[in-house]
DNA sequence: TATTTCATGTAACGGGTTACATGATTGG
DNA sequence: CCAATCATGTAACCCGTTACATGAAATA
Protein backbone atom coordinates (compact mmCIF):
# COMPACT_ATOMS: atom_id res chain seq x y z
CA UNK A 1 0.00 0.00 0.00
CA UNK A 2 1.13 3.74 -1.04
CA UNK A 3 0.04 6.98 -1.77
CA UNK A 4 -0.92 5.68 -5.08
CA UNK A 5 -2.95 3.11 -4.12
CA UNK A 6 -4.61 5.59 -1.64
CA UNK A 7 -5.15 7.95 -3.97
CA UNK A 8 -6.70 5.57 -6.53
CA UNK A 9 -9.20 4.46 -4.36
CA UNK A 10 -10.47 7.58 -3.49
CA UNK A 11 -10.97 8.31 -6.92
CA UNK A 12 -12.68 5.21 -7.49
CA UNK A 13 -16.56 7.02 -6.60
CA UNK A 14 -15.93 10.21 -7.49
CA UNK A 15 -13.43 12.94 -9.08
CA UNK A 16 -11.41 14.32 -6.22
CA UNK A 17 -8.84 17.29 -5.98
CA UNK A 18 -5.78 17.23 -4.70
CA UNK A 19 -6.97 19.49 -2.35
CA UNK A 20 -9.65 17.56 -1.59
CA UNK A 21 -7.66 14.31 -1.28
CA UNK A 22 -5.43 15.96 1.54
CA UNK A 23 -8.83 16.86 3.47
CA UNK A 24 -10.25 13.29 3.17
CA UNK A 25 -7.19 12.00 4.52
CA UNK A 26 -7.22 14.38 7.26
CA UNK A 27 -10.82 13.41 8.17
CA UNK A 28 -11.72 10.23 7.20
CA UNK A 29 -8.25 8.19 6.84
CA UNK A 30 -6.12 9.89 9.50
CA UNK A 31 -6.62 6.88 11.52
CA UNK A 32 -4.62 5.13 9.72
CA UNK A 33 -3.04 6.57 6.90
CA UNK A 34 -1.15 10.32 6.55
CA UNK A 35 0.34 12.11 3.81
CA UNK A 36 1.21 15.40 2.71
CA UNK A 37 1.00 17.67 -0.26
CA UNK A 38 4.09 16.97 -0.58
CA UNK A 39 3.66 13.67 -1.52
CA UNK A 40 0.21 14.02 -3.17
CA UNK A 41 0.98 16.46 -5.91
CA UNK A 42 3.84 14.51 -7.36
CA UNK A 43 2.38 11.39 -6.94
CA UNK A 44 -0.59 12.79 -8.75
CA UNK A 45 1.63 14.07 -11.77
CA UNK A 46 3.20 11.23 -11.75
CA UNK A 47 -0.11 8.47 -12.27
CA UNK A 48 -1.47 11.59 -14.73
CA UNK A 49 1.74 10.31 -17.16
CA UNK A 50 1.15 6.90 -16.37
CA UNK A 51 -2.32 7.21 -17.67
CA UNK A 52 -4.40 6.32 -14.59
CA UNK A 53 -6.42 9.43 -13.83
CA UNK A 54 -6.53 12.58 -16.28
CA UNK A 55 -6.88 16.10 -15.10
CA UNK A 56 -9.95 18.17 -15.53
CA UNK A 57 -9.31 21.97 -15.58
CA UNK A 58 -12.80 23.61 -13.24
CA UNK A 59 -12.71 27.42 -13.74
CA UNK A 60 -14.14 28.93 -10.76
CA UNK A 61 -14.61 32.43 -9.96
CA UNK A 62 -14.07 33.25 -6.87
CA UNK A 63 -11.84 30.89 -5.86
CA UNK A 64 -8.64 29.29 -7.53
CA UNK A 65 -8.88 27.28 -10.49
CA UNK A 66 -9.19 23.33 -9.95
CA UNK A 67 -8.03 20.30 -11.47
CA UNK A 68 -10.62 17.54 -10.85
CA UNK A 69 -9.00 14.04 -11.54
CA UNK A 70 -10.94 11.47 -13.03
CA UNK A 71 -9.72 7.77 -13.01
CA UNK A 72 -9.30 5.83 -15.91
CA UNK A 73 -10.08 2.65 -17.14
CA UNK A 74 -6.36 2.12 -16.68
CA UNK A 75 -6.47 3.31 -12.96
CA UNK A 76 -9.59 1.06 -11.92
CA UNK A 77 -7.33 -1.93 -13.09
CA UNK A 78 -4.26 -0.51 -11.53
CA UNK A 79 -6.29 -0.16 -7.89
CA UNK A 80 -7.94 -3.65 -8.42
CA UNK A 81 -4.67 -4.65 -8.41
CA UNK A 82 -3.78 -3.62 -5.44
CA UNK A 83 -6.49 -5.24 -3.91
CA UNK A 84 -5.88 -8.64 -5.23
CA UNK A 85 -2.42 -8.35 -3.83
CA UNK A 86 -1.31 -10.08 -0.55
CA UNK A 87 -2.19 -8.50 2.40
CA UNK A 88 0.74 -6.67 3.70
CA UNK A 89 1.93 -6.76 6.89
CA UNK A 90 0.50 -4.79 9.95
CA UNK A 91 1.22 -0.95 10.05
CA UNK A 92 3.91 0.03 11.06
CA UNK A 93 3.44 2.30 14.48
CA UNK A 94 5.95 4.28 15.94
CA UNK A 95 4.10 5.90 19.24
CA UNK A 96 6.71 8.41 21.05
CA UNK A 97 3.90 7.96 23.89
CA UNK A 98 4.52 4.22 24.50
CA UNK A 99 8.06 4.52 24.35
CA UNK A 100 8.54 7.43 26.96
CA UNK A 101 6.23 4.78 28.92
CA UNK A 102 8.53 2.57 28.24
CA UNK A 103 11.20 4.73 29.98
CA UNK A 104 8.88 5.49 32.66
CA UNK A 105 11.41 4.71 35.18
CA UNK A 106 14.26 7.52 34.07
CA UNK A 107 11.39 10.15 35.37
CA UNK A 108 9.28 10.96 38.18
CA UNK A 109 5.95 9.80 38.45
CA UNK A 110 4.43 13.21 37.92
CA UNK A 111 6.10 13.53 34.16
CA UNK A 112 4.47 10.22 33.49
CA UNK A 113 1.33 11.40 34.95
CA UNK A 114 1.49 14.23 32.84
CA UNK A 115 1.84 11.87 29.61
CA UNK A 116 -0.53 9.95 30.25
CA UNK A 117 -3.03 12.65 30.76
CA UNK A 118 -2.02 14.34 26.62
CA UNK A 119 -2.51 11.40 25.26
CA UNK A 120 -5.52 11.02 27.36
CA UNK A 121 -6.84 14.06 25.81
CA UNK A 122 -5.34 13.52 22.32
CA UNK A 123 -7.08 9.49 22.07
CA UNK A 124 -10.24 11.65 23.35
CA UNK A 125 -9.94 14.32 20.07
CA UNK A 126 -9.45 11.13 17.92
CA UNK A 127 -12.41 8.63 19.17
CA UNK A 128 -14.80 12.11 19.41
CA UNK A 129 -14.23 12.27 15.77
CA UNK A 130 -14.18 8.92 15.32
CA UNK A 131 -17.78 8.65 16.81
CA UNK A 132 -19.03 11.51 14.91
CA UNK A 133 -18.14 9.90 11.61
CA UNK A 134 -20.04 6.76 12.57
CA UNK A 135 -23.21 8.18 13.84
CA UNK A 136 -23.14 10.23 10.89
CA UNK A 137 -22.87 8.01 8.10
CA UNK A 138 -22.84 4.50 9.32
CA UNK A 139 -26.25 4.03 7.75
CA UNK A 140 -24.73 4.64 4.09
CA UNK A 141 -21.40 2.92 4.96
CA UNK A 142 -20.48 -0.62 3.41
CA UNK A 143 -20.24 -3.19 5.92
CA UNK A 144 -16.52 -3.48 5.95
CA UNK A 145 -16.10 0.11 6.77
CA UNK A 146 -18.22 -0.12 9.41
CA UNK A 147 -16.32 -2.84 10.55
CA UNK A 148 -12.79 -0.59 9.95
CA UNK A 149 -14.29 2.46 12.00
CA UNK A 150 -15.47 0.29 14.81
CA UNK A 151 -11.97 -1.20 15.09
CA UNK A 152 -10.60 2.30 15.13
CA UNK A 153 -13.17 3.29 18.19
CA UNK A 154 -12.60 0.65 20.25
CA UNK A 155 -8.93 0.76 20.07
CA UNK A 156 -9.37 4.28 21.20
CA UNK A 157 -11.62 2.79 23.77
CA UNK A 158 -9.35 0.41 25.47
CA UNK A 159 -6.71 2.04 25.38
CA UNK A 160 -8.75 5.76 26.93
CA UNK A 161 -9.86 2.92 29.69
CA UNK A 162 -6.25 2.04 30.19
CA UNK A 163 -4.81 4.82 30.45
CA UNK A 164 -7.60 6.32 33.47
CA UNK A 165 -6.88 2.74 35.24
CA UNK A 166 -3.19 3.48 35.03
CA UNK A 167 -3.69 7.12 36.49
CA UNK A 168 -5.26 5.93 39.29
CA UNK A 169 -2.74 3.68 40.09
CA UNK A 170 -0.14 5.65 39.63
CA UNK A 171 -1.98 8.50 41.62
CA UNK A 172 -1.99 5.88 44.69
CA UNK A 173 1.68 5.69 44.39
CA UNK A 174 2.38 9.03 44.41
CA UNK A 175 0.30 9.54 47.68
CA UNK A 176 1.73 6.62 49.33
CA UNK A 177 5.06 8.74 48.70
CA UNK A 178 4.25 11.73 50.66
CA UNK B 1 11.78 10.02 19.02
CA UNK B 2 13.99 8.85 16.04
CA UNK B 3 16.42 5.95 16.44
CA UNK B 4 19.16 7.83 18.78
CA UNK B 5 17.02 8.39 21.12
CA UNK B 6 15.82 4.71 21.22
CA UNK B 7 19.09 3.28 21.27
CA UNK B 8 20.15 5.48 23.77
CA UNK B 9 17.65 4.76 26.54
CA UNK B 10 18.32 1.26 25.65
CA UNK B 11 21.69 1.62 26.80
CA UNK B 12 20.54 3.30 30.10
CA UNK B 13 20.37 0.22 31.96
CA UNK B 14 22.97 -1.64 30.94
CA UNK B 15 25.44 -2.28 27.94
CA UNK B 16 24.35 -4.00 24.37
CA UNK B 17 25.68 -5.10 21.06
CA UNK B 18 24.08 -3.79 18.41
CA UNK B 19 22.86 -6.80 17.64
CA UNK B 20 21.11 -7.34 20.93
CA UNK B 21 19.62 -3.73 20.27
CA UNK B 22 18.05 -5.52 17.48
CA UNK B 23 17.01 -8.28 19.51
CA UNK B 24 15.04 -6.03 21.95
CA UNK B 25 13.25 -4.35 19.16
CA UNK B 26 12.06 -6.74 18.06
CA UNK B 27 11.10 -8.78 21.13
CA UNK B 28 9.99 -5.54 23.55
CA UNK B 29 9.56 -3.02 21.45
CA UNK B 30 7.95 -4.14 18.51
CA UNK B 31 4.42 -2.71 19.43
CA UNK B 32 5.69 0.88 19.20
CA UNK B 33 8.58 0.69 17.33
CA UNK B 34 10.74 -1.01 14.52
CA UNK B 35 14.01 -0.09 13.21
CA UNK B 36 16.78 -2.44 11.21
CA UNK B 37 20.70 -2.81 10.98
CA UNK B 38 20.72 -0.44 8.24
CA UNK B 39 19.81 2.21 10.52
CA UNK B 40 21.41 0.45 13.77
CA UNK B 41 25.29 0.10 12.59
CA UNK B 42 25.52 3.81 11.19
CA UNK B 43 23.64 5.10 13.80
CA UNK B 44 26.05 3.56 16.38
CA UNK B 45 28.92 5.08 14.19
CA UNK B 46 27.37 8.01 14.30
CA UNK B 47 26.65 8.57 18.01
CA UNK B 48 29.54 7.20 19.18
CA UNK B 49 31.54 9.81 16.52
CA UNK B 50 29.69 12.29 18.84
CA UNK B 51 30.55 10.66 22.21
CA UNK B 52 27.75 9.87 23.18
CA UNK B 53 28.40 6.05 23.55
CA UNK B 54 31.83 3.89 23.93
CA UNK B 55 32.92 0.89 21.70
CA UNK B 56 34.05 -2.10 23.87
CA UNK B 57 35.21 -4.91 21.81
CA UNK B 58 34.59 -7.91 23.36
CA UNK B 59 36.88 -10.83 22.44
CA UNK B 60 34.75 -14.45 22.44
CA UNK B 61 35.72 -17.26 22.00
CA UNK B 62 33.18 -19.88 19.35
CA UNK B 63 31.56 -16.71 18.78
CA UNK B 64 32.53 -13.25 16.09
CA UNK B 65 33.63 -10.92 18.53
CA UNK B 66 31.27 -8.26 19.70
CA UNK B 67 31.38 -4.73 20.37
CA UNK B 68 29.64 -3.95 23.59
CA UNK B 69 28.14 -0.08 23.84
CA UNK B 70 28.41 1.58 26.90
CA UNK B 71 26.41 5.25 27.30
CA UNK B 72 28.68 8.25 28.15
CA UNK B 73 27.86 10.56 30.60
CA UNK B 74 26.98 13.10 27.43
CA UNK B 75 24.77 10.25 25.94
CA UNK B 76 23.00 10.44 29.28
CA UNK B 77 22.51 13.79 29.18
CA UNK B 78 21.40 13.45 25.43
CA UNK B 79 18.94 10.87 26.52
CA UNK B 80 17.33 13.04 29.34
CA UNK B 81 16.73 16.14 27.08
CA UNK B 82 14.87 13.61 24.66
CA UNK B 83 12.34 13.23 27.66
CA UNK B 84 11.99 16.75 28.67
CA UNK B 85 11.39 17.50 25.49
CA UNK B 86 7.52 18.11 24.15
CA UNK B 87 5.56 14.43 23.69
CA UNK B 88 5.96 14.00 20.17
CA UNK B 89 2.09 14.07 18.40
CA UNK B 90 0.71 10.23 18.60
CA UNK B 91 2.24 7.69 16.36
CA UNK B 92 1.64 7.23 12.66
CA UNK B 93 -0.06 4.35 11.93
CA UNK B 94 -0.37 3.13 8.08
CA UNK B 95 -2.43 0.09 8.04
CA UNK B 96 -2.84 -1.59 5.28
CA UNK B 97 -5.58 -4.20 6.76
CA UNK B 98 -7.50 -1.09 7.83
CA UNK B 99 -7.29 0.81 4.19
CA UNK B 100 -8.78 -2.54 2.73
CA UNK B 101 -11.24 -2.60 4.95
CA UNK B 102 -12.25 1.03 4.22
CA UNK B 103 -12.71 -0.33 0.45
CA UNK B 104 -14.09 -3.17 1.15
CA UNK B 105 -17.07 -2.18 -0.96
CA UNK B 106 -14.81 -2.78 -4.05
CA UNK B 107 -14.14 -6.21 -3.56
CA UNK B 108 -16.58 -9.37 -2.48
CA UNK B 109 -17.21 -10.00 1.12
CA UNK B 110 -15.74 -13.46 0.97
CA UNK B 111 -12.19 -11.18 0.56
CA UNK B 112 -13.21 -9.09 2.94
CA UNK B 113 -13.64 -11.97 5.47
CA UNK B 114 -10.38 -13.38 3.94
CA UNK B 115 -9.05 -9.91 5.49
CA UNK B 116 -10.45 -10.44 8.28
CA UNK B 117 -8.95 -13.69 9.27
CA UNK B 118 -5.73 -12.76 8.21
CA UNK B 119 -5.80 -9.60 10.87
CA UNK B 120 -7.17 -12.07 13.66
CA UNK B 121 -4.18 -14.36 13.29
CA UNK B 122 -1.74 -11.89 13.14
CA UNK B 123 -3.32 -9.37 16.11
CA UNK B 124 -3.52 -13.33 18.06
CA UNK B 125 0.21 -14.09 18.26
CA UNK B 126 0.91 -10.39 18.91
CA UNK B 127 -1.42 -10.54 22.07
CA UNK B 128 0.16 -13.73 23.00
CA UNK B 129 3.35 -12.33 22.80
CA UNK B 130 2.59 -9.17 25.04
CA UNK B 131 0.51 -11.58 27.25
CA UNK B 132 4.08 -13.68 27.75
CA UNK B 133 6.01 -10.78 28.76
CA UNK B 134 3.43 -9.29 30.41
CA UNK B 135 3.23 -12.56 32.24
CA UNK B 136 7.35 -12.87 32.80
CA UNK B 137 8.20 -9.71 33.71
CA UNK B 138 5.12 -7.87 35.26
CA UNK B 139 6.76 -7.86 38.67
CA UNK B 140 10.15 -6.67 38.07
CA UNK B 141 8.68 -3.82 35.79
CA UNK B 142 8.52 -0.29 36.61
CA UNK B 143 4.68 0.77 37.32
CA UNK B 144 4.96 3.10 33.73
CA UNK B 145 6.29 0.16 31.85
CA UNK B 146 3.16 -2.03 33.22
CA UNK B 147 0.91 0.77 31.94
CA UNK B 148 2.69 0.48 28.34
CA UNK B 149 2.19 -2.89 28.08
CA UNK B 150 -1.32 -3.33 28.92
CA UNK B 151 -2.35 -0.37 26.55
CA UNK B 152 -0.92 -2.60 24.17
CA UNK B 153 -2.67 -6.18 25.43
CA UNK B 154 -6.09 -4.15 25.31
CA UNK B 155 -5.72 -2.78 22.50
CA UNK B 156 -5.16 -6.17 20.52
CA UNK B 157 -8.23 -7.84 22.87
CA UNK B 158 -10.42 -4.62 21.23
CA UNK B 159 -9.07 -4.97 17.76
CA UNK B 160 -9.63 -8.95 18.10
CA UNK B 161 -13.46 -8.39 19.60
CA UNK B 162 -14.16 -5.86 16.70
CA UNK B 163 -12.88 -8.31 14.10
CA UNK B 164 -14.68 -11.53 15.65
CA UNK B 165 -17.76 -9.50 15.56
CA UNK B 166 -17.51 -8.03 12.07
CA UNK B 167 -17.02 -11.32 10.52
CA UNK B 168 -19.87 -12.75 12.38
CA UNK B 169 -21.72 -9.60 10.79
CA UNK B 170 -20.35 -10.53 7.23
CA UNK B 171 -21.04 -14.39 7.42
CA UNK B 172 -24.29 -14.14 7.93
CA UNK B 173 -24.79 -11.34 5.01
CA UNK B 174 -23.34 -13.84 3.02
CA UNK B 175 -25.77 -16.35 4.21
CA UNK B 176 -28.72 -14.64 3.27
CA UNK B 177 -27.39 -14.08 -0.47
CA UNK B 178 -27.02 -17.15 -1.07
C1' DT C 1 24.67 -31.48 5.45
C1' DA C 2 21.82 -27.57 5.85
C1' DT C 3 19.81 -24.17 8.43
C1' DT C 4 19.65 -21.21 12.27
C1' DT C 5 22.07 -18.19 15.48
C1' DC C 6 25.50 -14.95 16.52
C1' DA C 7 27.65 -10.74 14.80
C1' DT C 8 28.79 -6.45 12.04
C1' DG C 9 28.51 -3.73 8.52
C1' DT C 10 27.65 -1.08 3.53
C1' DA C 11 25.35 0.84 -0.70
C1' DA C 12 21.66 1.74 -3.38
C1' DC C 13 17.35 3.04 -3.42
C1' DG C 14 12.81 4.75 -2.13
C1' DG C 15 9.51 7.23 0.08
C1' DG C 16 8.14 10.69 2.50
C1' DT C 17 8.21 15.31 5.23
C1' DT C 18 9.19 20.26 5.87
C1' DA C 19 9.43 24.45 4.35
C1' DC C 20 8.86 27.52 0.89
C1' DA C 21 6.30 30.11 -2.94
C1' DT C 22 1.92 32.12 -4.68
C1' DG C 23 -2.52 34.31 -4.45
C1' DA C 24 -7.47 35.29 -4.18
C1' DT C 25 -11.72 35.20 -1.29
C1' DT C 26 -14.42 34.96 2.85
C1' DG C 27 -15.60 35.47 7.58
C1' DG C 28 -14.84 37.23 12.19
C1' DC D 1 -7.71 44.12 8.99
C1' DC D 2 -6.25 39.56 10.00
C1' DA D 3 -6.81 34.87 9.88
C1' DA D 4 -8.50 31.03 7.77
C1' DT D 5 -9.91 28.55 3.65
C1' DC D 6 -9.36 27.25 -1.01
C1' DA D 7 -5.83 25.66 -4.26
C1' DT D 8 -1.43 23.98 -6.45
C1' DG D 9 3.00 23.07 -6.60
C1' DT D 10 8.58 22.55 -5.87
C1' DA D 11 13.16 21.54 -3.71
C1' DA D 12 15.96 20.19 -0.22
C1' DC D 13 16.48 17.07 2.99
C1' DC D 14 16.06 13.13 6.17
C1' DC D 15 15.28 8.89 7.50
C1' DG D 16 14.83 4.47 6.74
C1' DT D 17 14.49 -0.14 4.33
C1' DT D 18 16.24 -3.83 1.27
C1' DA D 19 19.59 -6.41 -0.26
C1' DC D 20 24.07 -7.64 -0.15
C1' DA D 21 28.62 -9.23 1.96
C1' DT D 22 31.15 -12.05 5.36
C1' DG D 23 31.98 -15.85 8.42
C1' DA D 24 32.16 -19.15 12.24
C1' DA D 25 29.72 -22.26 15.42
C1' DA D 26 25.92 -24.89 16.92
C1' DT D 27 21.97 -27.49 16.04
C1' DA D 28 18.83 -30.41 13.67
Amino acid sequence: MNSQDVILGMLMKEALTGYQIKQLLENVFSNFYSSSYGTIYPTLSRIEKEGLITKESVLQDGKPNKNLLNITPKGRDCFNAYLLAPLEGDSIRKSDFMMRLYFGEFVGYDKVIIWLKQAQEESNTKLDQLLEQYSLYKDEMHPAQVICIQIGIEEYKAKLTTIAEGLVSLEQLVQEQS
